[in-house]
DNA sequence: TAGCATAGTGTTATATTATAACAAAATTAT
DNA sequence: ATAATTTTGTTATAATATAACACTATGCTA
């Protein structure tokens, strides 16, 4: 059919695929280099191929990136359909990357307007704190 | 040489001042390579030099990092108390970032515990949108 | 099913962004 | 004064990301 059925699909290319699969496994957020230098295994040899296959797998919301740390980590949604706006919670003493479902948050923030009345198309919000399990260690 | 300038009191060293003014008489966001060649006429002649100024500015809350641009504006307010919670709308076409003061969404984001109860100490939230003027021009 | 447009691949080279490490000077605190 | 801290200057290099070009694969559509 026409494309826009085909992005519903979201059929991923071989590239693709292997750099999706790597991300998937792993629940903190991995870099772009940590992607290439584990999956030259799978043949993907040069940055370009791991870039183009990110930026494929942002655009169509299979991931996303954690602009803070220059990662990336897979979207923790089943129908992905909001690739820009986006909100997590990053734990500055483990690094872990957590991302934010609230829906009282999600629907202030897609409704919200500047002072001159724009309303904006994306968003990207990033929380820093302390996790719950590393908040433990450090108490008592 | 610089008797005058205490610590406490976000006094600025003589490279922490040259970079911050540079930054400041830019509207829009600027890059860090971008200050450097700005500034080699000063005295500043490498890239150390421009991020440890930057770096500090940050810390004291003068200037904020544009995340997801990698550049670097000046804070708008007068008393910067909140180098860890900002907020901007980022114009995708010409690129104007605004920092935004909106009361009511920051007492939203300060106030925001995820569903684990944890609540944050800092956050960074970038819109995306279409500035009002550029709006305009391409409304036709 | 041929041809045409679009998307993806492979590759080399290079651009851009940022930090490590170490010695010296300036500033601040005691 | 002197010790501790911060800032500076410098060289080198690490880490992140894209340009450019030739080529292949896929999917439309006529």
């Amino acid at each position: 059919m026409n494309k826009i059925m085909k992005n519903e699909n979201k059929v991923l290319s071989k590239n693709q695929k292997i750099v999706f699969d790597f991300i998937q496994k792993h629940k903190k957020p991995v870099k772009a280099y940590s992607i290439l230098s584990n999956v030259k295994k799978k043949g993907i040899k040069a940055p370009p191929q791991v870039y183009r296959a990110l930026d494929k797998l942002i655009k169509i919301g299979k991931i996303h990136k954690i602009e803070s740390q220059n990662s990336f980590i897979a979207c923790n949604t089943k129908h992905c359909t909001s690739s820009h706006t986006t909100a997590f919670s990053i734990c500055n003493t483990c690094d872990e990357v957590l991302e934010i479902n609230d829906p009282k948050l999600l629907k202030f923030l897609s409704g919200f307007k500047d002072s001159s009345g724009v309303q904006f198309v994306g968003y990207n919000l990033e929380f820093f704190g302390t996790c719950k399990s590393c908040e433990q260690i450090y108490e008592s």
